[in-house]
DNA sequence: ACCGGGCTAAACATGT
DNA sequence: TACATGTTTAGCCCGG
């Protein structure tokens, strides 16, 4: 045993035990059991849903240039953009394609229009610049969002820490970090070609247009790519909240660190065109029209500025004359990798200053060139700012593609989970008997360690998705890590309900205590009482990870369902069955949250999640709450769609409280509980006593709701009873 | 360091 | 006797 608690922690043992599906196991009466079934279903997807659309911000910039400026200005945006952003430049490809090919003026604006509904509803997060906190709630629900897709590290550095060892991290990390950049790499380098191709039809188009559309083109996308830095700023700063970017100190090549960096420091931008350099030095390409990127940049800069502040206030402070002073321009382990004596604004002899291809000689020349042509001035300064919102749309890119990433990864490590990895992997061993284990080799068992890694990837991927799963999946690893989690679990209905599929067919430990598990087992039947055999079904039927190691969490339900004074034993005609009383059940923890500290920073951080935003997304990471319920109970509807979002923003933590419980329905009344509890000692009676009751009644007669509906309600009712 | 909650393992009692 | 069901106890882990 001792050992085995001690793999528990790290989870990686496989053990199996009798590895065969114990399902009919529990053959006994009850029987029930009805097969499993696994219906496979949906990858739910959850997807993250969020639709943008809303960004509404006004776009107000005033064409200071021509048209035709501006065009063009817009065109070498277009470039960067897509030469860095992989994805958006897909979409605005197939836009400007589409205009291409028509050549016709309308439908290029038409294109563009539709290019700009694009990067709007990338930006969707955001809202309207002019309202503070929304925005600041949305980028908070966002950037975690796109955090977690960029990488295993969704979950705070201390929960990764916790479930796997450094060197797991480590290439946990790097792995995915490997992947998106090749990715983005590659996208770009097939990108590149098409649009120059792209661009150039455009421009031809663009020069038969009316110089209006163009000037109202040029809004669209100012407006774009402020949104765009918000987007990214925000997640910039939450990147760095979350410690995430520590994470990776290290390698400098990739986007992924430009991105800090890039936010910290407009100065370091350029790098971001060096490192990417290869096919087209980029910066040739967007310099070009050196008078015509000043403007441009001044454009931008000036609506920049109009609009609400659309610099994020956190990190940028604006100086005195309207510049944004990104914190502070380190220098970086990582850029220096242009050894000393270089500059990264100076490559191949030239000034590789946006819009600047000056030819310096040396080194000095250049600094002499950079100090004169380059000083911080308001040319200067817009350029940075075009700068930035290049790399902010990278970084939008790259959580894109993360996320897209983690889709696929979701996807495959699904499906294939049931027929092969998750059961065959797991199985294997049955040498051990704790089944603490198997879940390890859940993870593990990702036969080709590529990147799918179920848990590890599945973590960071879950955001969305199989929520639980991340958490789930990790947390499986041990029991007690489990714990926290639990915390926020009462949801569970909820949780289930939407990761139902998921859990079925994954092998993965739910994200729940045995308590919590148990009871929803309970509630979920009409009569809220359950045989011990039916309580078995029910786990097995549910959870794919308890159609093994039977005999382990078999007993744990047993311990529990005598251990908590919640479950009451009922003596039937037909036997024993186990019920719930509420609240016991809602004593148990409560007493943390009701406390009052505790439960109210909770709810203080459910609520407002500006503040806590940060420590509160990791918690809700891990504790594996996905979609965070409360809402989504609520709105069952809208859940899905906004996943991210109101996982983000749930309190998860607030669902437990019945404090809001107010607006939820009914609840249960104090009394019901009592009627529970009454009945064990009277099965029949206590049935019928409980129908009476507003909720209760489940089943058959009376009452109605779904067994989640009622659940929600009974949980609320905590607080009262504590 | 302490405490409480949770998980696992086991021993033991009972009933079928 | 074997197995299911319950009850208890003990040890460990983790987070507050």
């Amino acid at each position: 045993m001792m050992v085995e608690s001690a793999s528990e922690t790290i989870r990686s043992a496989p053990s199996g035990q009798n590895g065969v599906g114990s399902l009919s196991g529990q053959a006994d009466g009850g029987g029930s059991s009805g097969g499993g079934g696994a219906g496979a279903a949906g990858t739910a997807g959850g997807g993250a849903g969020r639709d943008g659309r809303d960004a509404a911000a006004s776009a107000d910039s005033n064409g200071e240039m021509s048209p035709a400026e501006l065009l063009h200005f817009q065109q070498q945006q277009l470039q960067v953009r897509l030469k860095a952003a992989p994805s958006e430049a897909r979409h605005l490809h197939s836009a400007l394609s589409w205009s291409a090919n028509t050549n016709s003026g309308t439908e290029q604006t038409q294109a563009l229009q539709v290019a700009r509904q694009f990067l709007l509803q990338q930006a969707s997060g955001l809202s309207s610049p002019g309202n503070n906190e929304s925005k600041q709630s949305a980028s908070a629900v966002q950037v975690p969002v796109s955090v977690a897709m960029m990488s295993p590290q969704m979950l705070t550095p201390q929960q990764m820490q916790q479930i796997l060892s450094p060197p797991q991290l480590q290439a946990l990390l790097q792995q995915q970090q490997a992947l998106m950049l090749q990715q983005l790499q590659e996208y770009y380098k097939k990108q590149q070609e098409q649009l120059h191709l792209q661009l150039l039809t455009q421009q031809q188009a663009g020069k038969q247009q009316p110089k209006e559309a163009l000037g109202n083109k040029q809004l669209a996308f100012q407006q774009q790519l402020l949104q765009m830095q918000q987007l990214q700023q925000q997640h910039l700063l939450n990147l760095q909240r979350q410690g995430l970017v520590s994470l990776q100190p290290n390698q400098a090549s990739g986007p992924l660190q430009t991105l800090p960096q890039a936010a910290v420091c407009p100065t370091d931008l350029p790098q971001l065109w060096k490192g990417e350099g290869a096919p087209g030095q980029p910066a040739e390409d967007s310099v070009k029209q050196e008078g015509l990127d000043l403007t441009g940049a001044a454009t931008t800069a000036t609506s920049f500025a109009a609009p609400p502040k659309v610099s994020p206030p956190l990190s940028h402070h604006t100086l005195p004359n309207g510049q944004p002073t990104v914190l502070t321009p380190r220098r970086d382990s990582s850029s220096h990798e242009e050894t000393p004596g270089s500059h990264p604004l100076y490559g191949h002899g030239e000034c590789k200053w946006p819009g600047c291809e000056t030819l310096c000689e040396d080194l000095g020349q250049f600094i002499k060139h950079l100090n004169t042509e380059h000083a911080l001035d308001d040319r200067s300064t817009a350029q940075c700012r075009v700068q930035m919102q290049v790399v902010q749309q990278l970084e939008i890119q790259l959580a894109k593609e993360s996320e897209r990433l983690q889709a696929m990864m979701a996807h495959l490590h699904m499906r294939p989970s049931e027929p092969k990895p998750f059961s065959q992997p797991l199985n294997p061993v049955p040498g051990s008997s704790s089944f603490s284990k198997v879940t390890v080799s859940a993870a593990d068992s990702f036969p080709d360690g590529l990147v799918h890694p179920p848990t590890s990837a599945a973590a960071p991927v879950t955001p969305l998705r199989p929520p639980g799963l991340g958490s789930a999946s990790l947390h499986s690893g041990g029991p007690a890590r489990r714990r926290s989690s639990d915390k926020f679990c009462s949801p569970i209905s909820s949780e289930l309900a939407q990761n139902h599929e998921f859990y079925k067919n994954a092998d993965v430990r739910p994200p729940f205590t045995y308590a919590s598990l148990i009871r929803q087992a309970i509630l979920e039947t009409p009569d809220r009482q359950l045989t011990l055999n039916e309580i078995y079904n029910w786990f097995t039927r549910m959870f794919a990870y308890f159609r093994r190691n039977t005999a382990t969490w078999k007993n744990a339900v047993r311990h529990n369902l005598s251990l908590h004074k919640c479950f009451v034993r009922v003596e039937n005609v037909k036997g024993a069955v186990w019920t719930v009383d509420e609240r016991e059940y809602q004593k148990r923890r409560p007493p943390k949250m009701t406390g009052s500290p505790t439960l109210v920073k909770n709810m203080i951080s459910g609520l407002s999640y500006g503040a806590l935003n940060a420590s509160y997304q990791a918690a809700l990471a891990e504790s594996s709450f996905p979609l965070l319920n409360s809402p989504g109970m609520l709105n069952p509807g809208s859940t899905s769609s906004l996943l991210p979002l109101s996982h983000d923003d749930v309190g998860a933590p607030v669902e437990p409280l019945p404090s809001n419980g107010s607006s939820s329905p009914p609840r249960l009344s104090p009394p019901q509980y009592s009627h529970q509890v009454q009945v064990k000692e009277e099965p029949a009676e206590a049935e019928e006593d409980r129908r009476p009751g507003p909720l209760l009644g489940p089943p058959n007669p009376s009452t109605t709701g779904p067994p989640e509906d009622r659940d929600l309600e009974e949980e609320l009712p905590g607080e009262e009873l504590s």
